[in-house]
DNA sequence: CTACCTTGTGACCGCCAAGTCATTTTATAG
DNA sequence: CTATAAAATGACTTGGCGGTCACAAGGTAG
């Protein structure tokens, strides 16, 4: 939702504000983000910023777009007929490409690092809550599927399983990512191997 | 590390600033939380604030300390001689009394919640840092002693497991809270139950 | 009552934040 | 070259922050 005036802007100068705005959002919650550094390092001046933004919010909602819209591009095509897929299979690769995403875009990860975590907070939840709520949701909707499938027992706590599985998604693509700097990459991918095995034997079908 | 003057003040009025604090810092990560709003619900003047306290950091700090106390006290006592304990019934353990804690103290759990967040940022690690440092060292250590038992396979990442035991157990604790409130505590401490039963088979000897 | 010392106080300082706006600069069109 | 519209600017306003300090109030001892 930014103004005409930053679409028209050049490729160039459109990329170093959105550059800017990258760095500072990675490394700072919403709240602690500043307008001012922002600025400062797109190198414009604060009043152009507000030509092309409405406000802080208006620039936090268009990058949340953004990163949403990129991670879209990670799911595979056969993650999108989840039908014909084995249920822990799937939820490997929906790991698998959260990781990868990532590994390929460590700032646009971090921003939903910080997004996440800023969720409980404030009254300024509208768009973040909803964003959480709809990724615990696909979760529930592919335990049921699993459920109908038989592979999965039918015995378990849905909404819990479903925030659990949100919590693990999150925490390997946001917090093993450390382990990817020290060239343990290869050990973080066979992580997610593990952890679809012990899942398995945990609530699968004996 | 407050200051005499603190410690000197009558019961009641340090209840009622230890009470405010607690409701600050649970409710804001430090760089949010403000002393303003501290000394307003506290119902003493901002000098007094600085009569008792060196600055906001020294407060913080007395919190965490208190966190800290409070939470060895969950502790049961064959926790303390993990050499006799089977792997991963220490580890539940562990995680169980991490739960009760958190039910228990919800403020102080979710102190340490942002606290674990705030942990990355900024300069002002020095404390949580080393505090975070010292709870995966534990896993690491709880670990290593599982790997002498016999209890698991000696060819895992020992820091990388560490470190995922580490942030399960803090997911436990802080993350699941919310299914505390609606009268679903006995499905949490099944989980704790499921949890472990799927690490036993995924790292477990075979 | 006085002198002294500890504790309590809130106006105040400097800083940085988000957002505004009168003015200037630049681009466009006739 | 001129008139008009669009975009860029940074000084400014307002507000909250952490922290200070000169002073007031209260307690205690001689």
């Amino acid at each position: 939702m930014p103004k005409d005036t930053f679409y028209n802007l050049a490729e160039e100068k459109r990329m170093k504000i959105y550059g800017a705005a990258l760095d500072e959002f990675s490394n700072h919650p919403f709240k602690q983000a500043s307008v001012n550094r922002i600025v400062k390092n797109a190198g414009i001046a604060k009043g152009s910023f507000y030509q092309y933004f409405k406000d802080k919010k208006d620039l936090y909602k268009y990058l949340i777009d953004e990163i949403y819209k990129k991670k879209i591009t990670y799911l595979t095509p056969t993650m999108k007929n989840p039908f014909d897929m084995n249920f822990f299979d799937l939820l490997r690769d929906i790991y698998a490409s959260g990781l990868k995403f990532a590994k390929d875009n460590p700032q646009l990860a971090k921003i939903g690092y910080h997004m996440l975590r800023d969720s409980g907070q404030e009254v300024f939840n509208e768009v973040i809550d909803e964003k959480k709520g709809e990724g615990i949701q696909i979760y529930k909707q592919i335990l049921e599927l699993g459920i109908k499938r038989g592979d999965i027992r039918s015995d378990i706590n849905l909404d819990m399983s479903a925030y659990f599985l949100f919590q693990l998604g999150n925490s390997l693509s946001n917090d093993f990512i450390e382990f990817f700097d020290t060239g343990e990459e290869k050990q973080v991918f066979n992580l997610v191997e593990g952890m679809i095995e012990m899942l398995k034997s945990g609530i699968g079908k004996k």
